[in-house]
DNA sequence: AGATTATGAGCGAACGATCGTTCATTATGT
DNA sequence: ACATAATGAACGATCGTTCGCTCATAATCT
């Protein structure tokens, strides 16, 4: 059944496996209590192989740091939608949610800031995909403040960066607490969230 | 000028003063990027005699943050005034907002938090502190609207989170980026944290 | 085609550095 | 004198990285 793969195959495929297991132990133990080896035993290869995949430790965390920001982007491409932008905006505070929450996202995104609070290299892959998110949200807003036709006190951007701090600071209590979110908690959300636009 | 210190004076200033060099340290490189060694060189303190002040690293940990979780109490005690209950929320907002900028803090904070995931001691010192100054936050947000006599759809503590959240996303953006908040900025949050409410 | 060379994945011992901690010893205030 | 603050050498463990090596595959040549 399963065929046969390329040289280059297989090394792509232990590569990717190495990343995804160094993931689990960043989340598990924070980016600087994971040894080369812890990563090195749980991802079955040697402790030499990983250095022929990656520079280095630093190259890791950043690989791992990039892949995150990146799960941003598909989150944005579902935001504009040419129906109500309302509802539009709502769904995309509940996958927004619904991706945060989730204890392993949670547990990275304090690592990789942390790490970005020393590494400048870190830092701007985070910014920039965060920017861009932030962009398009703006444009929603706009979008609905648009069509509404009021005359809304606080700025577009403002408002788009602090419906992300509204939903990003419930995605930590919830990942803090390793629950799911309850109904009262995503309707307050929301509530809060159409309060500012 | 000086007093002469007793022996029990000279070691808690002692004492202290490793605490402080040690905030230092992990600010600018991080818990686990930390050594005692940099700590003892850098306190101007021989490396064994850290060991006579405390348990060990986990424990200075642990006391800086403490220090950091207490210094919410001092928050705290200015909330609750009998004049104006809304006018005394915005200076809250204000008062809250300067100290979690300040990019010391936000650097021990993000750090803090990364730690609390492992360390259950932590995670207790933090969330006990915060859900004292949450339920004070709540009754403020609850005295505000008795008086204006809306029907809010959002409940209080909900409500006061919600404002924790956003004065703390802010404080993160502007710690980041190391300036000061702007007129807009603080304007923008005091809108939004009235929206809320 | 078959033979030959080049490539790099995979391995684990070994390296030097540094880690947190301990300990015997000295200095100092009471 | 006694208790304790202060010291820095020393310990074992672990760190990230490098090393020489093996071997299956890919590329090149005849």
């Amino acid at each position: 059944m399963s065929e046969k793969l390329s040289r280059a195959e297989t090394a792509d495929a232990r590569r990717k496996h190495i990343v995804e297991t160094a993931a689990i132990c960043f989340v598990e133990q924070g980016f600087h209590q994971t040894g080369i080896r812890d990563i090195a035993k749980r991802a079955g290869v040697s402790l030499g192989n990983i250095y022929n995949h990656f520079g280095g430790k630093t190259e890791l965390i950043a690989e791992i740091a990039t892949l995150e920001a990146e799960e941003l982007a598909e989150l944005q491409e579902g935001l504009t939608t040419n129906t109500d932008p309302l509802a539009a905006l709502e769904t995309f505070v509940e996958r927004y949610l619904k991706l945060c929450s989730q204890p392993e996202n949670a547990a990275l995104t304090i690592e990789i800031l942390a790490e970005a609070m020393r590494n400048p290299v870190i830092v701007e892959g985070f910014l920039t995909n965060r920017d861009s998110l932030l962009l398009a949200l703006e444009d929603q807003i706009a979008a609905i403040r648009k069509l509404s036709g009021g005359n809304p006190d606080i700025p577009d951007r403002d408002c788009a960066k602090f419906t992300l701090d509204l939903i990003e600071g419930l995605s930590m209590r919830i990942a803090f607490s390793e629950r799911k979110p309850s109904k009262r908690e995503l309707n307050s959300l929301k509530r809060a969230v159409k309060r500012l636009v």
